[in-house]
DNA sequence: TCTTGCACTCAAGTGGACTTGAGCGTGCAG
DNA sequence: CTGCACGCTCAAGTCCACTTGAGTGCAAGA
C-alpha cells in the first residue's frame, strides 16, 4: 500500500509463487516486470493483478501457459478471434474436465466405503461399471 | 466376446490408447499383461477393466500414474492403510480442483460476455476480484 | 522363399514447467 | 572497507508421462 513498487522477493512471498518461477515468467513474457531500477526488477500493482489472473487460470494445470498467455495478454486487435478462439475452446475443456473430476470422484468415494475389502477385484458394482466401458470399447473392434 | 485374449494392438485399438504407452504401462507394472504367447503380450477380460479403471482415474491429468498405481494396486494387506490414505487424499485433491476449475471457468465465462473489448484491462468486475485477491497476498507483506 | 505385418527390447529423446548452480554485481550496516 | 543479503544472467538439470528409433524375431500369405 505505502510503496507501489515490489521486489521480486516480496512478490514472491505474497503470492507464494517461488521466485524463479516470477523470472522465468518474465523470460516468457507472462508476466514482464513493471521497469527495473539498475538491472532490478520491479513489480506495480497491474501485475500483481496480473499474477493473480495468471495464478487463476494456471494453478494446478488447470490450464498451461501457453494457453494461459493467449487468454490474457492482449491481442494485437487482428488476433482478437485468436484471443476468443481460445477462450472457448478453454471454457469447454475446463467443463469437459470437471465432468472428468466428478466421475472420478464417485468411483473413489465408492472404492472408500465399498465395504469389500478390495473392491477393485471384489465389488459387483464397480465391475458393472467397467465390463461396460469394457463393451462399449470392444464394439470398435467388430467394425 | 469370441476370443477372451487380445493382443496389444486390438487392445490399443478399443480404448484409444497408444501401443507405446501399454508396453509403459507393463514395464510400469501398472497393466501388466495376462501372459504372453511366445514373447507376446495377450490381455485378457480382468486387465480391460483394469485399463477402463486406470483411464478413468489418470485421464487428462486428474490422477498421477503414482497414485493410479497406488489406488489401484491390490495393497500388501499390511500396506492397506497407505492405500485407505491416498484414496482420502485423492478425493480431497480432486474436489479442491473442481472447485479452481469452476472459479476459472466463471473467470472466462467473463471474459467471453464482458462487452468490453479487452476486459483484464478494462473490467471494473474482473479488477475488483483480481484486486482483492492483491489485497490478501500484500496483507502477508506486513507481517 | 520372400516379403509384409505385427510384435518385441532397450536406450535415448521430447515437451512442459520449472529448478538449480555457477559466477557476478550492488548497496548498506557494522 | 568488508561482508552479507539480495538480485542478476545463462546454461544445464529435473520430473513426469510418454514417444521414437534402431535392431530383431516370428508367422502367414503370394
Amino acid at each position: 500500500m505505502t510503496d507501489e513498487r515490489y521486489s521480486i522477493s516480496q512478490v514472491s512471498r505474497c503470492f507464494g509463487v517461488p521466485i524463479s518461477t516470477l523470472r522465468y515468467y518474465d523470460e516468457l513474457g507472462l508476466l514482464p516486470s513493471a521497469g527495473r531500477k539498475g538491472n532490478v526488477r520491479l513489480y506495480g500493482p497491474a501485475e500483481l493483478r496480473r499474477l493473480a489472473l495468471i495464478q487463476r487460470l494456471h494453478h494446478r494445470g488447470l490450464v498451461s501457459l501457453a494457453d494461459t498467455a493467449a487468454l490474457i495478454c492482449e491481442a494485437p486487435a487482428d488476433d482478437r478471434p485468436t484471443g476468443r478462439d481460445v477462450l472457448g475452446a478453454s471454457i469447454e475443456t475446463i467443463k469437459g474436465r470437471i465432468e472428468d473430476l466428478r466421475a472420478a470422484q464417485h468411483l473413489l468415494e465408492h472404492m472408500l466405503t465399498c465395504p469389500r475389502a478390495d473392491p477393485v477385484r471384489d465389488c459387483t458394482e464397480l465391475r458393472v461399471e467397467l465390463d461396460q466401458a469394457v463393451e462399449d470399447g470392444l464394439g470398435a473392434l467388430d467394425v
